[in-house]
DNA sequence: GCGTTATAATAGTAAAACTATCAAAAAAAA
DNA sequence: TTTTTTTTGATAGTTTTACTATTATAACGC
């Protein structure tokens, strides 16, 4: 395929001037998904970024009001880019079982490439977001921040994983909180395997890490999605906070 | 039931001098959390904590080496405390199936006491954890910490769970990694739903919350543990990386 | 080539994140 | 009770972060 070029659209109140259409914006975004990779988003200052690209503090805040704007507008970037890939992915297809393993598969491996942007490394993008995205929705402004949009590339994303959910089971409950709960649980194992592996039950160091990720996904996905919902409880009903005597003693 | 006073073990590389030891370092603990419940971690700083407490930054910092581990310090306190609430709340109780039910109820409903510590406001602890609780382990120094058992208590919260995931389903594959995301959904469902709706299903506002989380919390649960792993595939099988034309169209 | 705009260089401020020292107070030991 | 030890408070100082301001220079648009 053709090595296109692809220019994602990022809410405007992120940025103080729109870093695609400078080189030392462009600079500004790819170095500092390096040097946030490389030392973590504590330890990463625009001092620092300034340094690596050759340029001063004062530019870059020309850019970025501060360092945490520039991680959302990273952050939008990589939920932007995720729309685009399951839309790129699930071209043609109807069938909705297929087009939610297709959007999984996105989510968990960024490697396979559709479009490549010039200025982001999308793998080690992928990697800051594994690693510290939520840093970027939990903060004491995010309701501030909501309502000037900084969250609407997650939100859409999250309800287009949803409308997938509803088309394959339109009685489904809870397919926003499914769909949140895939992408995050997806991020969290990547980083659970890697770095606290009693929290997950893959091997990072597994050659079909990822494959088996998915296939996790999946099996959550639809597990939940098919689940006639008064299975369990037919085996004892909760008694509300009152604790009893053991009965298999 | 009496007011009993419990005191959690917390590990003692997380601090310098025990804050549980002392009448000073109580008042560290309990006033961080409440500072950091007001202003975020991120604007917290042991200057205004000191002030707070009418001592003075040095003092604070022969407790704790930074704020980083006091907060870690704290994420540990709340682990521990879920462990002992798990325990307490299950004893008796055979039915693995009532035990998982009782564990996210405990998790997800914290107002809910047993005992009570004089020192520690668990409503707001809970507050912090479900707002921030994940930079604790986000942070590019995780693997040291990690080396020096900063996370023990989250694990082996998480194996407690896992353990009546298995008990439940001997044959389940994930047991660990569904203990994880359960854990982190609870805590996600309660902040998406209050700044970031979109994320989830159920209303914040809504007086039967916290029932309706844990609901949707034990219908992942149930639904993941007795899914029968090929319903979907007799659907359709997922052929890797070629797309197809659309056949419903 | 001229005007506009972006960038670089430099300087400076306020607050954060510590470390060090010593005196006073409190607790423990004698 | 006095002495000794430990803990805390008061004060001061350093380095780094997170900015803002000013001016000169370079690049760009026409």
């Amino acid at each position: 395929m053709a090595n296109i070029t692809i220019n994602l659209k990022i809410n405007e109140n992120l940025f103080l001037r729109d870093p695609q259409s400078t080189k030392l914006g462009k600079r500004i975004v790819q170095n500092s998904i390096l040097l946030i990779d490389e030392m973590g988003f504590e330890q990463f200052t625009f001092k620092k970024l300034a340094h690596k690209i050759q340029s001063t503090e004062a530019s870059i805040y020309r850019y970025f009001e501060n360092k945490h704007r520039l991680f959302v507008y990273l952050l939008n970037w990589y939920w932007e880019w995720m729309k685009f890939r399951i839309d790129f992915n699930t071209m043609n297809i109807e069938n909705p079982v297929l087009k939610l393993k297709i959007a999984l598969k996105v989510i968990v491996d960024t490697a396979k490439r559709n479009a490549s942007i010039d200025f982001v490394d999308e793998d080690i993008l992928h990697k800051i977001v594994v690693a510290e995205g939520t840093k970027g929705y939990h903060s004491n402004a995010v309701d501030e921040e909501n309502k000037e949009g900084f969250f609407l590339a997650y939100k859409s994303l999250c309800q287009k994983i949803a409308d997938l959910l509803v088309a394959i089971n339109p009685d489904f409950p809870y397919p926003r909180s499914l769909a949140s709960t895939l992408i995050e649980t997806a991020n969290n194992t990547i980083y659970f395997a890697e770095h606290l592996p009693r929290l997950t039950d893959l091997e990072f160091k597994d050659d079909a890490f990822t494959v088996k990720t998915i296939t996790m996904l999946e099996f959550m996905a639809f597990g939940t999605l098919y689940h006639q919902s008064n299975t369990e409880t037919i085996i004892k009903p909760l008694s509300q906070n009152s604790n009893e005597k053991s009965m298999n003693a």
